[in-house]
DNA sequence: TAATAGTTGACAATATTACTGGGTTAAATC
DNA sequence: GATTTAACCCAGTAATATTGTCAACTATTA
């Protein structure tokens, strides 16, 4: 599990479409213009997005990207994986010989952290980013009224 | 908050003090050989970690880096923000006429995101990491015999 | 005190990744 | 069918991560 402004991008990505779903495609130059991040890198992640079958996309005027599942379907964690592709590998990574000794406990320390990291982004969806976000806003409006 | 090679290097450096904790420091070079990081690395990763107060350093024969905290009180989130500066900024941080629009609200959703990510490792040290580690190796010793 | 093993810091060089720009293709509207 | 809008593809540049090298500086030990 990596978390960079790459996998950021893609997230906040996801949730600006997720969050302005109206039924009709959300086109990149509406989220490059919202989330302030450049279209030609947004046309990379959506490649990747894409590939991964998280977006469905259509071309021409009116066209841009779908989410291809509900936004209650589409957890954090695949996000991030669809765009950042290299899987972590520790040192000592498929030598037999280090197997059980001390050396490959040690190296063993992050994969298990990595492990409980990705299983928390996997029980959040894009939806329920959202739902917290609103109510957050919720508050403010009622405390400044 | 982010979540790189880098903070992941700098999280298994700290989790290879903390599981070789004999009251002795420990060296970078060997946790260079151990963890397969390079010491110029390492080096500048221990600069940051000792800026931020992390470990303590002794000089010469014998001397290494030791963890100046216990392993239970050191938790990864500020591991990784001793290694990773730079604080994360949103596209409208700071414009007062961004504020409790549709555009800021979508800028907000990776912040909440972020918030959740950060608390989640706010609560795991390093010594919980290591205790799960070696119940692991355990349950794999026992289904070996 | 001299020699040695270690940390610390600065700096350059390279490799990898993040990001940008220019063009091509496809669909829709006029 | 010309024009517009958007996805898509490919190369180039900028930034960052990573490694390498060298020179102090510090404590230990002989």
């Amino acid at each position: 599990m990596k978390l960079t402004t790459k996998s950021r991008y893609a997230v906040t990505a996801m949730l600006d479409i997720a969050s302005h779903n109206t039924g009709s495609p959300i086109s990149l130059p509406e989220i490059s213009h919202r989330q302030n991040i450049s279209l030609s890198y947004l046309e990379q992640l959506f490649s990747r997005l894409k590939k991964s079958g998280l977006v469905d996309s259509i071309k021409g005027p009116g066209g841009g990207y779908i989410l291809s599942k509900d936004a209650n379907e589409i957890v954090i964690s695949e996000v991030i994986q669809a765009v950042d592709e290299d899987l972590e590998t520790t040192a000592c990574n498929g030598k037999s010989n280090c197997h059980n000794n001390h050396q490959c406990i040690s190296h063993n320390l992050w994969q298990d952290l990595g492990t409980e990291i990705n299983n928390f982004l996997s029980d959040i969806t894009l939806k329920q980013v959202i739902a917290k976000n609103n109510s957050d806003v919720k508050e403010i409006k009622l405390s400044e009224y």
